[in-house]
DNA sequence: TTGATAGGCAACTAAAAGGTTGCATATTGT
DNA sequence: ACAATATGCAACCTTTTAGTTGCCTATCAA
């Protein structure tokens, strides 16, 4: 299931912090998402893979750089995943309910 | 950050399979979320744990058996997480695309 | 009361994750 | 041309994670 490795990608604090620099502010580079991380620069490029492998982010170069954007479908992906969890358990209470105040 | 935790304890199958299972079907026990899963009942107890730290289930225990209850609460905090994430990137194409049509 | 059921705790192992260092390469600005 | 910048790749280490086995306790039902 590819959420799961979606939701593995986002369990991570350097990574999660990543997402959230790439979501706003400006264009972003491998160099730029990963400074002032506490971590080395091969460090942040690991994460950076784990996130492209999850399809989060689309790496691309260009000449000397490599710019990194956010994928907004998988996070997409990813909330629907968890409002599915939710209507279902919506459902069931729901259905409880019925059940308790005699059919 | 709690939304990492969240994150990470949702990354792993069978912790989400899990979470499907107790979002339907009937009330569960640690028995009947565990049961199937190709691990032993151990196994399935130490992720139930990490659900629980997370605060996505909630465990009671029950004479003999300890029921094991979705939190809907932590699954909208997540939900929100990623829709604020989608929110930002939404602004920020929003106010490129006017910079690109000439302020 | 006794067997089956539901569960807890601890020690252990194998594999994965997170992070580092070292070194090499391409590109860009001066 | 040269230094600085942006990056890549690989080896290595340490900690965490996922999973196991073994054994013990409490509760329920016949």
């Amino acid at each position: 299931m590819a959420v799961v490795e979606l939701f593995r990608a986002l369990g991570d604090p350097s990574r999660l912090e990543m997402m959230q620099r790439l979501s706003s502010g400006e264009v972003h580079t491998i160099n730029s998402v990963s400074k002032g991380l506490d971590i080395t620069r091969q460090g942040a490029r690991k994460h950076l893979q784990i996130l492209a492998d999850a399809h989060l982010v689309v790496l691309e170069s260009k000449g000397r750089d490599t710019s990194v954007r956010l994928e907004r479908e998988t996070l997409e992906e990813g909330r629907a995943f968890i409002a599915e969890l939710e209507r279902r358990w919506d459902k069931r209470l729901e259905a409880l309910r019925r059940f308790v105040d005699g059919e």
